[in-house]
DNA sequence: TCCATGTATTCGTGTACGCGAATACATGGA
DNA sequence: TCCATGTATTCGCGTACACGAATACATGGA
């Protein structure tokens, strides 16, 4: 394992913002904080499709925000790191504080 | 100025997350976070292309992650909001983290 | 070995993003 | 008004993403 260079660093840093950049992963890195899931009960849980959250869960993994734990045929999905949701409840009131000083967030 | 949703709120929050996901718009940040620039400056001291720049300022300012002051013919961008920058230092903190447990990220 | 359960992948499609290049727009001074 | 400076936008293109549907793959039990 080499150490990355600023700009390499950069480009991490960008892949796991990214992968935060979606309604549906944020909302299973919210329930696995919750819970520690299997992919079909967490597909069941958020209704979405199973094909779906395999494919979130694998990009979550990709950029190890997530870790996994194979038990009989189900696969177990964990937070990788309670931090990770300490920094997404954090912009969210970022966030809502800008709303609360009026931008025009939501039009 | 409705209160939104959790699913709006989600979505809101995908979207500031998203604005996180380039490099060019992370180095921007923090390159605000040192000093308010207008654009042309932030294009040279950054070396980007000032189309480039002001494109990606845009996507910032739409997601209320940087503000804007007029002086003159040339506009003065902020960090809207410090916390921003503790957000994204503990996200590289979590990454670098990640990085000394061996994970496949370099790959 | 065959089947059931559970998970991951492929395919095709539509959408969104990022860029370079060129250009339009805004502001203030002569 | 005309020009200079500085900023924003448009266009065309290539790439990357997200999805539904279908299917392949992995694991463990009968």
């Amino acid at each position: 394992m080499e150490s990355p260079t600023l700009d390499e660093l950069t480009l991490l840093h960008a892949n796991v913002c990214q992968a935060l950049g979606d309604p549906k992963r944020i909302l299973i890195l919210y329930a696995l904080h919750e819970q520690p899931r299997h992919v079909s009960l967490l597909a069941d849980d958020l209704d979405m499709p199973q094909p779906t959250v395999s494919r979130h869960l694998a990009i979550l993994r990709q950029r190890a925000l997530v870790t996994t734990q194979r038990e009989g045929t189900a696969v177990i999905y964990h937070l990788a790191d309670s931090r990770i949701i300490n920094i997404l409840n954090n912009m969210r009131q970022v966030l809502r504080d800008a709303i609360a000083h009026q931008t025009t967030l939501l039009s």
